[in-house]
DNA sequence: GAATATAATGAGTACGACTCACTTTGGCAA
DNA sequence: TTGCCAAAGTGAGTCGTACTCATTATATTC
């Protein structure tokens, strides 16, 4: 772990007012977007973090690069419930965690949703890329199982479950839809 | 086939200059998004039809609205080949279809990948949905020959289709990822 | 308690979507 | 043919928003 109070060139400790500023733009950001969408303005993000446009631009130089930070905040909190499932040791699990992964997109949608409509770099596949270690202990053990096919490999895997996160989340599929999806390619998955 | 010489709520037929900017208008969107992406300014589309800015706005009254007419202009030619493959008889015709809207939804990835930037409503789910009559033929014929599972329905198949072409695009997929995608989901779907 | 690098500020700039008062023109009837 | 007029075209101008930068403030270091 290294202390986010040094710079990344290391040298002097990262200023606490910069630290505490950049800590507020990513809430107000959080907040604003959830409820106006990602097309809100920058400067209702300032105002929410209660500090000066330009403030915001030191931080993320760009809109992209503020949105995609907001993403990576929430997918960190994703990421434990993962590494908590790779603790089970149901072969299963893998299908749980695909079902829990689009749950918890779907509950992100205000922000997820409208990403792409901002010419947003982020994408849900790079993202779940950090989830990967977890996915290949998961998808190993369902292997060894026997509970998925033997020849499905996790770079094969994440892409198919982003693209289903991904459009059930810009599709606002329902409830029903997203569940019966998931059914399907997983069956599919299934040893044959 | 009601002639597109008349306008909207009847009345007067459509002026001819009308007609003709409007195919100039879209002709020339088509070319410059391909170009640079559909966050080429309008003022280029206008430029490079020969008319004024403010005509681009009558015909299309807003950018995600020219945006969609150029997409739908490109489906038109897809529909084509999916109804021609509905009068072959084979019961695979299903799985050959997926492969080709996939390889379609690919090579327009200059367009298609930039919607996605702009805030474009235009979804590929959206667009596919015109699909869906040669979409129901084909799946009706693939259940009867035994080539897919019995519960399968259009209005869950298309929404996965069109998951995995829209992340194909967006995420960049090569080839052989497109058609293992594509593999792992079709097998899945196959009569257990 | 200077010295100084780092950060904050916010008026200003650039640019692109969209408007609208005015001009032009295609279709029709006399 | 000719005149009428609604439909269509025009493009300078408005507006909103992402982003800049010269200036000011302040957190750290010695």
């Amino acid at each position: 772990m290294n202390r986010d109070s040094v710079g990344p060139k290391d040298g002097r400790p990262v200023r606490a007012d910069a630290q505490r500023n950049r800590a507020r733009i990513l809430e107000a950001a959080e907040a604003v977007f959830a409820e106006q969408g990602a097309s809100a303005a920058t400067d209702a993000v300032a105002a929410r973090a209660g500090v000066a446009i330009g403030t915001v631009f030191r931080h993320f130089p760009t809109k992209p690069d503020l949105l995609k930070a907001v993403v990576m905040n929430l997918l960190d909190r994703l990421i434990g419930k993962a590494e908590a499932m790779v603790r089970d040791q149901d072969p299963n699990a893998l299908f749980a965690f695909g079902a829990l992964l689009m749950e918890a997109a779907a509950s992100q949608r205000a922000i997820f949703a409208r990403l792409a409509e901002t010419g947003v770099q982020v994408r849900v596949a790079d993202a779940l890329e950090r989830l990967r270690p977890s996915v290949d202990v998961l998808l190993e053990r369902a292997r060894d199982g026997g509970a998925v096919r033997e020849d499905l490999r996790s770079d094969e895997l994440i892409p198919l479950l982003a693209a289903l996160c991904q459009e059930a989340v810009a599709a606002e599929w329902d409830e029903a839809l997203r569940r019966r999806a998931l059914d399907l390619l997983f069956d599919g998955l299934r040893r044959a």
